[in-house]
DNA sequence: TGTACATCAGTGAACGCGCGTTCACTGATGTAC
DNA sequence: TGTACATCAGTGAACGCGCGTTCACTGATGTAC
């Protein structure tokens, strides 16, 4: 938009976008103002004018990187509501969770990071997501209602364990077991909630 | 032991000690080699008679914490093996590890922070005590032995993840749900491994 | 048991660095008439 | 359409700080004889 040098434009957008490019290389906590402000070609006190401190650029990106993650869980809604698609979709989410924490370790770490509360919600939210994919499984019959309840945790949490655990170093854990460990978390998931398909 | 105040005697320890207690507090990105000198009563350069840099002195720390964690899994081993023992003392395992992640977050983050792999092994290990109760599990005939492959990632992951999500602030979960969730969380494995009692 | 000496584990001053944040300022933008 | 002016989003110099790490040093410890 903006032509004028002096006025950038759009910074607090750039910023975080720097923010998310060092977050991968580096990691949430090697953020720096400064270094940002650098990277939009801008002096290191201009943040100041979109962020009131250090604390909400963190925030800010840590959302960022956790609607990056949610985006990357969307899946296509099953058109017609069966059994096995609803199944399989919960599956492809669950999947995609785990890919993106494992293909982006710092990103996704710095969804989860320590950090104050966001100023809005996310959008999209992953826990919607998954959600919504659960209200599926119960509407097409492939979980018990009796499950629904607590599921969204359930879930969540065998999926974000095995998305923590697998990039460390797991003892007796050749890496090329990481297929088989995530099939067999999902398929414990499944397990867990009664899925049939 | 040594009674002069030249020759600590023991900075090493006193050292990571220090570095645990900075770790409750504030997190291990908070911790600095200065500090931790400072604490120990000890000029900040002597650190390097001990951890070549700031890097082995983390991996040094998180090593510690980890093994707390481990100490604070520890059951009584069951003396009679029988099924309801070996089940009660699993699911008692896996509640160990979720309470000190829930009443020790910044501990429970460093003993999983990103570090150089340590010089030794963990001891106690927290993996080891796993693997042991999932032995004595099938060894009792609690869970099939088919299900005895992968049942550490399985289990781990699903108690890993929520201890990981409860202290963050889930949508629409009351803080006096956690209990429930814990429950369902450990309830899920145990259907997931086909523990029976 | 006493002495000489190597080794070890500290000291403390100094270094250069990048950081977060402030402040008075200035140039561009957009609105009122 | 043109001008006056308030507002907004930048600048850039400066601040004080704590950090990791180095280096020549020194005092205590423990070993050999």
């Amino acid at each position: 938009m903006a032509v004028s040098s002096y006025h950038h434009g759009d910074l607090a957008n750039a910023v975080i976008a720097a923010g998310l490019r060092r977050v991968r290389q580096r990691g949430l906590d090697a953020v720096s103002g400064r270094e940002l402000a650098g990277a939009a070609g801008v002096a290191p006190s201009a943040i100041y004018r979109h962020f009131a401190n250090k604390d909400q650029l963190r925030t800010a990106i840590s959302q960022a990187a956790r609607e990056q993650l949610a985006r990357s869980m969307a899946q296509p809604a099953a058109r017609t509501l069966t059994k096995a698609r609803a199944a399989a979709r919960f599956r492809a989410i669950g999947a995609a969770y785990i890919d993106f924490a494992l293909s982006e370790p710092r990103l996704y770490a710095a969804a989860f990071a320590e950090c104050a509360p966001p100023s809005r919600e996310d959008n999209p939210s992953a826990w919607a997501i998954l959600a919504e994919s659960l209200d599926t499984l119960v509407a097409t019959g492939a979980m018990p209602r009796s499950r629904r309840s607590g599921a969204e945790v359930v879930a969540w949490s065998a999926v974000h364990g095995v998305s923590t655990l697998l990039p460390s170093p797991l003892p007796s854990t050749a890496p090329g077991d990481r297929k088989l460990i995530v099939t067999q978390v999902l398929d414990g998931v499944a397990r867990s909630l009664e899925i049939t398909r």
